[in-house]
RNA sequence: GCGAGAGUGGUGAAAUUGGUAGACACGCUAGAUUUAGGAUCUAGUGCCGAAAGGCGUGGGGGUUCGAGUCCCCCCUCUCGUACCA
């Protein structure tokens, strides 16, 4: 071996890392502080890894590495949230069980994040689809069970025809399934239902004391969707015959009650039948009919144009008696609040544009704005106007104090209360899947019942056929002898349920099963719970910014409720990788004729023809690319990989081509770790070039030997000949100090380029002191661990710490071997640091003009260093302009002289 | 619309508290070496200029001896969200 040649070295290594089980966690080394380091584990598909997985990982790598060497006692481990639709779907169209893909596609990741050198406790491997895993998924499905967390309801649901199942809220995009893209109806159906709203208002407290960054705090905050306000109850206009009705309403703003003038109901309000006039029954029967008919998104898309009916009935305003109509439209959500409004015109733009619309009055009550023109809606600035009874005025007072007095009249009155509400709804926990966990319920006399704990696991029944049902029925009917059971209990006939849980089901207690994952006894061992959790970082991609991160807590504080966790949060730190994009793209765009049409940001229509241009044919122009020589701006930028677009990069190739260390290097040297970032493959061989250099800076060209260089360092019996100069020290605690400081604080770029300066400058010794490459190839180990590896083996060798027999056989314990794995982290000197001479950089005028050298002693000397600036040509010349008025003097950095 | 984040060379990016803008890397140019190279080494590379010097961190204003960094206004892009009363 005389070059480098990562396909020789890093197998050798992953197979001596996994043999030895180097990264094993003792539960048991209780003395040393912990670190719990989590990935969100992937979701094994067909295709394999993609570059997006590698860098989280590798990120989280580098950090479980460099605990390790500073003495933590460090977990950090992997496993597989392996149940889902694309096997299920594979399975449709094959015919091959999904447990059989899942295996497969599970061992190719297994195989493919080993190949990258990732420190894994391979013992601790989860999988959410082992009934030995599964059973406690389910264990906490009786859990909330118990706890009135879960309850039926039938539920208008998104039903994909063509998937045959229902989606959640979120695997609905623009009215299509998220996977496959097909239409999504709603449809009514019974459903598993958890109570999340019960703790809407912790979820919402808790993130404040959780080191995430702001906008997932504040993305989930908006997901929770706090409102304070009040709910007013408005009595309906009655002849006396028909029975007395009220409707209660929610409002963020009772300060604008005086400026009710009319109410709307959504149409699904159950008071519309009872409220609607004879005369309007037909117009509000058609209007609810083509509402029902409307999905979520045709009522709530850009189509802002408001529709609705009156009902013929008024409501009364409880503050002023005034008979107001009521209508029924489709901007009321009957799923928020109460599902009725007062409509406030003045300042609420929707209600204005209504009122517009359909002629209804509006009535200024806040002062502030023009409400012929448009609604006044500033909640904080304002005076309230035309807002007084006989009995209470919020006339000139200001709007947050009117809110106030308001809602403790109504209070008062019996006629509302202080009321919050939140956007957060119940999580629909049911699919009509196979390939999920069962629940562990069955149905007796036609209600729900939840099976014994000791019936654990309730696994799947064998199919052969997973198509599901054409009514939506799940495909776990058709198992006619696992559906028909007896009640354990009574011995009655029962019925086994046949929806399976979502696939966000096994993902929310993952990261304790790490803690135990033999434990019997129950989810997690608490012992081991109280040690380990909670999980100090959590590395994952953003798109799980709301919904994973919001299901998880959840559980996590009802299993926390219940005694069986210690935290009430489960990630007390969150960092978010930003997504990898395909490489930068150059478009230009001709029409039908031929010709190149300037680029519109605003997106190009079908029909031109898209041209892909090589970078050297285009050229910058102002802030624009154009291609060469002419006026055409050209469309430059880089696009999310997708198999479509064609740029999927792969990282199996690049480790084939370049090596698992060189992947690792490049992804965290391609920027900050939670920026977006686009692929460079030529980025990839820049940092291969700089491994290669790191090997030659230590191995011979042609023999498979140290290089001279560093063999004169050393005597035969391995000894320094000579002590390293204080040029070589003062450049290798630099890097300490740097990649030290950038790892802990996750700047893992600005790390590698220390190492990179380093390198640079040590290519440079004749003479290479084992003493100082030592310590580099340890702060190098956590990027580069496999190169790390073998040329902290080579220079064992040459100091006699490891015998060359040694290095061909395999079999050390894991914190005795050859691996630097453990060794501890070298800590840099601040004595070393220091320079013979500090430079300064002088100005006149805040213009840099000449820098200075002045010896280190003297630096902090303001007269000496002053002078010697004032005797620097290139200075001097500009001081002999005018009159020095002024002298800044910022010790060891600059001087600015002000000359007038 | 609303909320959050970001705009720095040809490209990815650095710049700890307001103190030499562009570290490191890619690309490019020239040279060396090589049968050859997508290898290696040396030098150069923000823009204009022969040089002196001038101009430069999205645009405009301000604070300061000094601003990529602080303040005000505007523009653009990315992400999230979408009639939430």
């Amino acid at each position: 071996m005389s070059e480098y040649r990562p396909a020789e070295i890093e197998p050798k290594w992953q197979q001596y890392w996994l043999e030895n089980k180097t990264f094993r966690t003792d539960d048991n080394d209780r003395d040393r502080p912990k670190y719990y380091v989590l990935d969100m584990f992937p979701y094994p598909s067909s295709s394999g890894l993609h570059v997006g997985h590698p860098e989280g990982y590798t990120a989280t790598d580098i950090l479980a590495r460099h605990k390790r060497m500073i003495g933590y006692n460090v977990l950090h481990p992997i496993g597989w949230d392996a149940f889902g639709l694309p096997a299920e779907q594979y399975a449709i169209k094959t015919g091959t069980h999904p447990r059989k893909t899942t295996n497969q596609n599970i061992d190719g990741f297994r195989r493919q994040l080993q190949a990258l050198g990732f420190s894994y406790d391979w013992d601790r491997e989860v999988n959410t689809t082992d009934p030995a895993y599964f059973r406690w998924t389910q264990w906490i499905f009786l859990k909330l069970y118990e706890q009135g967390l879960a309850y039926e309801a039938s539920v208008p649901v998104n039903w994909c025809p063509e998937l045959g199942t229902v989606l959640a809220n979120e695997e609905v995009i623009d009215g299509k399934s998220e996977v496959g893209g097909f239409p999504v109806e709603r449809k009514p159906m019974r459903q598993w239902m958890l109570k999340i709203t019960a703790y809407a208002e912790r979820l919402l407290q808790d993130l404040e004391e959780l080191d995430w960054s702001e906008s997932i705090k504040e993305m989930q905050r908006n997901w929770i969707g706090k409102s304070e306000g009040a709910n007013v109850v408005f009595p309906m206009k009655t002849d006396g015959t028909a029975p007395e009705e009220t409707i209660e309403v929610f409002t963020t703003r009772p300060d604008t009650l005086f400026g009710a003038t009319y109410m709307v109901l959504a149409p699904e309000h159950p008071l519309v039948d009872r409220v609607t006039t004879d005369a309007q029954k037909q117009a509000v029967a058609n209007y609810r009919e083509t509402a029902a008919r409307k999905t979520d998104l045709d009522r709530t898309d850009l189509n802002k144009d408001k529709t609705g009916v009156f009902t013929g009935a008024y409501g009364i305003n409880p503050v002023n008696n005034e008979e107001i109509p009521v209508w029924i439209a489709d901007y009321v959500m009957m799923s928020y609040g109460t599902g009725a409004i007062m409509a406030v015109p003045g300042h609420d733009e929707r209600d204005w544009e209504f009122a517009r619309k359909y002629e209804l009055p509006i009535v200024e009550v806040v002062k502030g704005g023009d409400v012929t023109k448009e609604a006044y809606v500033d909640s904080n600035e304002g005076i309230c106007v035309n807002s007084a009874n006989n009995e209470v005025s919020i006339n000139d007072l200001p709007v947050p104090e009117a809110r106030k007095v308001i809602t403790e009249w109504l209070e008062q009155k019996g006629l509302g209360k202080y009321a919050v509400t939140y956007k957060l709804r119940d999580w629909l926990f049911s699919r009509q899947r196979y390939w999920g966990e069962p629940f562990p319920v069955i149905h007796v006399d036609g209600k729900p019942k939840p099976l014994p704990e000791d019936h654990l696991p309730i696994t799947l029944p064998e199919l052969d056929d997973f198509e599901p049902t054409k009514t939506g029925e799940p495909p776990l009917a058709k198992a006619g002898e696992w559906v028909n059971t007896t009640d354990p209990e009574t011995g009655k006939p029962a019925i086994r349920e046949t929806n399976t849980m979502p696939q966000w089901a096994g993902s929310c207690w993952y990261y304790l099963r790490y803690i135990s994952p033999d434990y019997e006894q129950g989810p997690v061992d608490p012992e081991k719970e109280k040690y380990w959790m909670p999980v100090d970082l959590y590395v994952g991609g953003a798109e799980h910014a709301v919904l994973h991160l919001l299901y998880a807590r959840f559980w996590h504080k009802v299993l926390f409720d219940i005694g069986v966790v210690s935290t009430k949060e489960p990630f007390k730190r969150l960092v978010n990788q930003g997504m990898i994009l395909g490489e930068l793209e150059f478009t230009a765009y001709k029409d039908a004729d031929g010709r190149y049409l300037p680029v519109d940001r605003n997106g190009m229509s079908e029909e031109l023809e898209r041209v892909k241009l090589e970078e050297k044919d285009v050229e910058k122009r102002g802030d624009r690319f154009v291609i060469k020589g002419t006026d055409t701006v050209v469309d430059a930028r880089s696009f999310k990989m997708s198999k479509s677009r064609g740029n999927v990069i792969n990282p199996d190739d690049v480790v084939e081509k370049y090596g698992a260390d060189a992947l690792r290097l490049y992804e965290m040297f391609m920027g900050p770790l939670e920026q977006v970032k686009p692929w460079s493959m030529q980025g990839v061989e820049g940092v291969y070039r700089f491994l290669k250099r790191v090997w030659r800076l230590i191995m011979d060209q042609e023999s498979d030997t140290v290089n001279q260089a560093v063999a004169r360092s050393v005597n035969s019996d391995g000894s320094p000949v000579v002590e390293p100069d204080r040029a070589q020290l003062k450049i290798l605690h630099e890097t300490i100090k740097k990649v030290t400081d950038d790892i802990e604080g996750h700047r893992f770029n600005t790390a590698i380029s220390a190492l990179m300066i380093f390198t640079n400058e040590a290519m440079k010794w004749d003479v290479r002191p084992v003493e100082v490459l030592k310590p580099f190839l340890l702060i190098l180990s956590p990027f580069a661990p496999h190169l790390a590896e073998e040329l902290w083996e080579k220079l064992g060798v040459l100091t006699n710490e490891v015998s060359p027999d040694a290095a061909e056989t395999e079999g050390t314990t894991h914190r005795s071997g050859r691996t630097l794995a453990y060794e501890p982290w070298p800590e840099y000197r601040e004595e070393l640091l220091q320079a013979d001479s500090k430079t300064y950089a002088v100005q006149v005028n805040g213009k840099v003009r000449g820098q200075i050298e002045v010896p280190s002693e003297r630096a902090a000397e303001k007269d000496f260093v002053l002078d010697a600036a004032r005797n620097e040509p290139a200075v001097s010349r500009h001081l002999d302009k005018g009159r020095v008025v002024k002298e800044i003097f910022v010790p060891n950095r600059v001087i600015n002289f002000v000359v007038k």
